[in-house]
DNA sequence: GGATGGGCTTTCACTCAGTGAAATCGTGGG
DNA sequence: CCCACGATTTCACTGAGTGAAAGCCCATCC
């Protein structure tokens, strides 16, 4: 009498904690079945035991939110906590001299996921939230982190409907593909209004040790007072601070480094 | 053939993300099966499909590591990030009046979780790290915690044996007892020397919507730069404003406090 | 009062997902 | 070459997991 047979335990697991977004932290028990699209009674079992160990709580509303036990677990993730440690006195140093926000991103399959930001509460308005989603094609930290991404990831995104936010948003794939290799020429991209017509971004990328790009890092300013090529040097001697941190070999971080800098030893 | 009949597969998945620690955040399969007590195959298996659902990344060491998607599920906790990015403000309000250490810390069972910290870089080192834990009995934000919490907890820990850091921390649990009294009195805890002979720290309460503590904010500043009755209020005002976010009640935040200060509406 | 409904838990008989010992498959030393 | 170590796959077995249905709890409404 399995409906569904094939899905395993932990895959319906998986999918419970899946149905928490940020859109919807807390859930009730038959929203949590629903979603997961599980039985009530298995949900009830599953989300039991994961109260127990702490990955769910119960709030006194009844609704379930994701507790703090999983919230530890995932600070041990060192694409995420990890990253944001060794990249934060960076970003600080970049938002003392600006004093515009500041953006830390990594790419999680097609999209990008923000690991940090500092904003600053006299600059832009930015509409992203630390533990966010968002699409790669658009702001300066998605471009970086697509163009340096493999092959087959940005052949995917090009051939999916590339999202609009605004006129300016590229959407047409050759065009996608023109700014891509300009930023891999140049070695930072710059979103001039393409997410909003109000703000601007200028990225570069952060390598790990073995020279691959892991990470963006970019600085997003209101549209009208900013000079991207004069920002970027300073969002990529950032980025290769971060890089160093991690570990790079000076070398591997250097291939990719046009702009005339004086080198960071 | 069940070895261990009674052990449920979720609790299996849940002891392979207990096996990341702080400590060792990295492990082989061999490593992560031995911790869990699960056997290799039965681990293979189970890790594999958390490798598939993102919880888990393999490294090019062949080790495996705390997934993106699970620290993306764990910033939904609202003891977590959301709590974080409730008081980050106020903390930072906190930092540049003071420019000392700025700890942010909730309890779990019997010890404490630092949920974000503010580390001036010329401020005295502490030896705590975001997402770690530590014992109630000695910090600032440890005994806040513990003088509000639960009857219950308060006796499991006055119980166990106190750990000693410095000749200063306190052991014995009739001191620890009269020591929480006079925090629920004033509103606030010193912890002088108590787990480093250089610096102390000034905690104040944090309050939830119904009234109840439901975190610590302190100040760790060098002990004999330090004047605790001095900081005191502005620690205090600084957990009214967080509690406030909450949406505490103001009646409810009042409640508690005793120290004269002028009426934060 | 009692009828209705929403949300959750328990019962119960069935069965397939999960299991682990053992064999197999790398891979890297010596 | 063989050995050691770690990881994966095979295979036959079985109890943990299952879900329909019934039960429970607690509002809210008439």
């Amino acid at each position: 009498m399995h409906a569904q047979p094939g899905r395993s335990v932990t895959s319906k697991v998986l999918a419970l904690l899946d149905s928490f977004t940020p859109a919807s932290p807390a859930l009730t028990l038959s929203e949590l079945a629903r979603r997961a699209e599980i039985p009530l009674p298995t949900a009830s079992r599953r989300v039991a035991e994961l109260v127990a160990w702490g990955a769910l709580e119960r709030g006194a509303d009844g609704r379930y939110r994701i507790g703090l036990r999983l919230w530890e677990v995932g600070s041990l993730a060192p694409r995420g906590l990890g990253l944001r440690e060794l990249a934060l006195p960076t970003m600080e140093d970049l938002y003392e001299v600006t004093h515009e926000n500041v953006q830390l991103a990594v790419r999680q399959d097609l999209e990008l996921v923000f690991i940090e930001r500092i904003a600053g509460r006299h600059a832009v308005p930015v509409l992203t939230r630390v533990g966010g989603r968002f699409a790669l094609h658009a702001t300066g930290v998605g471009l970086v982190l697509l163009a340096y991404a493999p092959t087959e990831v940005q052949e995917q995104t090009l051939a999916a409907p590339l999202e609009r936010w605004t006129e300016l948003t590229i959407t047409d794939p050759g065009r996608l593909r023109r700014a891509l290799a300009e930023v891999r020429r140049t070695g930072y991209a710059v979103s001039d209004r393409q997410v909003t017509m109000d703000a601007l971004s200028v990225a570069a990328p952060i390598r790990g040790p073995d020279g691959s790009v892991v990470a963006a890092i970019s600085l997003v300013v209101a549209h009208d007072r900013a000079d991207p090529v004069a920002l970027a040097p300073l969002v990529q001697a950032a980025g290769r601070t971060i890089s160093r941190a991690l570990g790079t070999p000076v070398r591997a971080a250097a291939t990719s480094h046009v702009t005339p800098l004086p080198p960071v030893t």
